[in-house]
DNA sequence: ATTTTTGGGTCAGTTATATTGACATATCTA
DNA sequence: TAGATATGTCAATATAACTGACCCAAAAAT
């Protein structure tokens, strides 16, 4: 029987250790834009869930965020004071509510996403198309272990 | 020209989005454990650090971890009265702290690890050898960009 | 038609983790 | 010896999360 080197224990706590990393430094950058609308990171995940799913119902954010309610409230007032985004009433069920960027959110959006984008796009100008996909395989691999 | 698909902005945004739940499904899980002591996640990251790097000096964490010395040592005190993690004092500078993990500290470890690992382990054993060391190499691209 | 469940909102208090800023001490290096 | 470095510590504050207890309105189930 092969012996699979890379289900090692020194090889998982090498990605353990990485996948930290790689989350610091992924979400580090925009951080200077993000204050100067006096944001944290809490709204920084919250804008880029609704850019990525406009129109998403706050159960449907609970449930990518697995925060508590009462946490994403706080979040969720900054962002409708700042006029980041818009909540409408569901057509057909009127006990939930959609939310939307609008364009002062979008805006800030593209703010943050250009500081973000960076290190991720030059680490895949720097690898072929192969390595891209197998590596988006494996995350979500283990995301959706 | 070709044209690099996995380059367009709305690629970046699935990795922006993809990393941040490989990193919060990476780290939930020994969340339970971690309670038994009363630990949280920044206790998490040094036992995870100090493990790695047995020996590394305060300075070499603060590096790792990027945070506030003022924030490191309130864990670190946490740890300590813990008896999870001995300090000693450099012997070549005896300004330098050295932290090792002691017995207390390893078992705490393990029983972090044995939760921690599942998902990446599960993940990785579904995957090939190739699409490893490519996720992997990716993920070393990102954090050196 | 009434009851139960669901989706969401809110008040209050607490905890965990980080920050800034200032200052102290010992030790190493030039 | 002067300055830089590694670490420790006090105090105040910010951020983001939590638990727990309620509330209302609308949908779904009975």
């Amino acid at each position: 029987m092969r012996e699979l080197l890379y289900l090692k224990d020194e090889n998982i706590k090498d990605f353990i250790e990485q996948i930290f990393y790689v989350y610091r430094e992924t979400y580090s950058d925009p951080k200077k834009v993000l204050k100067k609308y006096s944001f944290g990171s809490a709204h920084h995940r919250v804008i880029i869930l609704v850019e990525r799913n406009n129109g998403i119902t706050i159960s449907g954010l609970l449930n990518k965020l697995k925060i508590t309610k009462q946490s994403l409230n706080r979040i969720l007032k900054d962002l409708i004071k700042n006029n980041s985004i818009i909540i409408k009433k569901g057509e057909i069920d009127s006990r939930q509510r959609h939310i939307f960027l609008n364009e002062k959110g979008k805006k800030i959006f593209n703010e943050i996403f250009t500081e973000q984008k960076k290190k991720i796009y030059n680490a895949l100008k720097n690898s072929d198309s192969d390595s891209v996909l197998k590596f988006k395989k494996v995350l979500n691999k283990i995301i959706n272990e």
